[in-house]
DNA sequence: ATCGATGCAAAGCGTTTGCAGGGGT
DNA sequence: ACCCCTGCAAACGCTTTGCATCGAT
């Protein structure tokens, strides 16, 4: 389940690539990021890099998480319950998620990811939402469920 | 793919079941999100009912939609792309989404929901979490992308 | 008479933005 | 020298909350 993690050479060439310069505290953030099991929010990745660098400001976390979305090297989970803080997923091979709807926390699931389901469910969906105006870039899977308290938040 | 709907009697029932009025308020949100054939921001259905009901605040909406989705009878969806409005779904049979990542935008797929879609995927997964301690109970997939500018937003 | 629901205003929370200063190329 | 990025603080948008009043039982 771990994920492909980037290194600093392949993340600061996307970055490059995007015109985007690959800062200590990008490469920091993605770091931190991906080395944490859960996917935490953007304060748990501040607290999580505050020792390494004391001096970043949860605005730039932020906006480091944003140019890590911009390349790819990221993937932002929106909150789901309101009023709930968005989660952050250093991405490397594609997968399925579950979302605790007390917590909001995501944890991965042991699942091989199916590229074809879409498809599988119904083979014209794609065209005929094509045909309306609808260009589809992906899909996103997600059970929903509860988890007993006591384990990580 | 309109979703069956409820009368106001069978929604009545379903919240004093919860122990909850079923006031005008609540009536009309419903109805009036019911009717709306995108899924609506709050803010919408707030203005959406405001001719019926001129006196309504936008914090009883709030209100009236999380009894809604308390009881069951109404769907959250979160924002998926930050800082924007969660949307509403008075939801009937259960089925899929498109989520345009530019507006924020969600239509329903005409596609047939698949309640053992999970199970397809991987028949051990559901058992493998309860053993683990997570208890699911449903999934939400949706397709990601972009709809074309001029329409509905 | 009771008890929940409403409507208003204000607070709250997560996130973004404006801007002066700093650092890499 | 340039331009992007940082860090701070303030603003912002969406949602919730406190509270007095209202309305239905």
């Amino acid at each position: 389940m771990t994920p492909t993690r980037l290194d600093h050479d392949a993340l600061s060439d996307a970055l490059q690539a995007a015109g985007l310069r690959p800062t200590a505290q990008r490469l920091a953030v993605y770091d931190q990021l991906a080395a944490m099991d859960q996917h935490p929010t953007a304060e748990q990745v501040f607290r999580a890099v505050r020792p390494r660098l004391p001096r970043i400001s949860l605005a730039t976390v932020y906006k480091a998480l944003e140019a890590l979305v911009a390349v790819g090297a990221v993937d932002r989970l929106g909150a789901e319950s309101a009023a709930g803080p968005a989660r952050y997923d250093a991405r490397g091979d594609r997968h399925y998620h579950f979302r605790c709807l007390r917590t909001g926390a995501i944890h991965d699931l042991p699942v091989q990811y199916d590229p074809k389901l879409i498809e599988r469910l119904d083979p014209a969906l794609a065209d005929d939402l094509r045909s309306r105006g609808f260009q589809v870039t992906g899909y996103r899977l997600e059970l929903l469920g509860y988890q007993d308290d006591g384990r990580d938040a």
